[in-house]
DNA sequence: GTCTATAAAGGGATAGAC
DNA sequence: GTCTATCCCTTTATAGAC
């Protein structure tokens, strides 16, 4: 992180660490301090209270998040190549860190109100520019009628929702990390097959 | 439950809506005492300790899941059907209970052995049935070759993560409640065609 | 800035009266 | 079976020395 002292960079790291594996009410100070070979009162010097600590490091993870977004709903580009670099980006990311997406959904639904006032969702994400492609190509015939939201939520659920089921999905295939991981990478050209199909007319 | 007195039945009920909705790490014993009308003594009296409890209330939280699970994986029908039936039965199930699958799999991924100890999962779901009947479809010609995991995955996938990422969906699309729950209702209908479109030759 | 020691509050669990 | 009172460990947070 920016402007942070090294100090303050290894309590981030060993924060960042123990909240996105116990949550905010499963965390403790004490593993924080201990993770980042300090004591706990320089936790309560730098970042004054549990709370504090945890909305930076929320936040922060939001942004994390942000790159393949923005790109997806910004950028220029034909609509296959769209869904195929969101996915594959985003399976790329959650890969290397698994434990997010259900971290920030389940502390999100804990507290919804925390989100609405802390995002500044319109420099995020703006619907209108999807929203005209997919227009586009109705209009011309190349796809069938979609709604938008319904096309965001397909892609979305199919290429996060795995991570999130991994204990499940892994206990009842019986499915080791190695074959797991395989799988996922699978997804990546599976979801914009499907994805493609699904609005083809 | 069954075999339940009045008053375990009491703390059952209010037990089960706290530990959903805060989760293990964050539900309260005054919590769960005062909204059952009764006082901490009497949870340790029925149940002895917080830990007890929460088990009885997550296995049964699981059971109640079982039902539609079966059915698809278990029932004689054609495959359009099965995947309708689940979908369907999923998406009833879940709007009533909103909040169960992120408390299920936040729940397990903290402890993914909890699971494996105390599950009969050859009861619950025998993949051997569903394969069967993909493999005779792809043999005849009628679908294309498809593994089986990622069908079911996908299916799944499409019909939960709404209900996971209801509160950004929300925020994002500027759905209310009414016109979310509208939202659910619709992909009744396209869950099933997605599927099934994924899957024609 | 970093530590040790300790205050202060929270929360699970139990004793004992009724 | 149900209550009040209380124990006691855990955990956040602060005071104060260095």
């Amino acid at each position: 992180m920016v402007n942070f002292t090294p100090t303050e960079e290894k309590i981030f790291e060993a924060a960042t660490a123990v909240f996105i594996e116990k949550g905010l009410d499963g965390a403790r100070m004490q593993e924080i301090a201990d993770k980042a070979g300090i004591n706990k009162a320089l936790l309560h010097y730098y970042f004054r209270s549990k709370e504090k600590l945890f909305k930076t490091i929320f936040f922060n993870t939001l942004t994390n998040l942000k790159p393949v977004i923005t790109q997806f709903f910004m950028e220029e580009d034909n609509l296959e190549n769209k869904v195929t670099k969101f996915v594959g980006g985003y399976i790329d990311f959650i890969s290397r860190n698994p434990h997010i997406p259900l971290f920030i959904l389940n502390e999100l639904r804990k507290k919804p109100d925390f989100f609405l006032e802390n995002m500044d969702s319109h420099k995020m994400i703006n619907f209108s520019k999807i929203e005209q492609i997919l227009n586009k190509e109705i209009n011309e015939g190349r796809i069938i009628e979609i709604d938008y939201r319904h096309f965001i939520v397909n892609m979305i659920s199919l290429t996060i929702f795995p991570f999130i089921g991994k204990p499940i999905i892994q206990f009842f295939s019986k499915m080791n990390d190695e074959k797991f991981q395989q799988f996922i990478l699978e997804r990546k050209k599976i979801i914009p097959e499907i994805i493609m199909n699904s609005i083809r007319p």
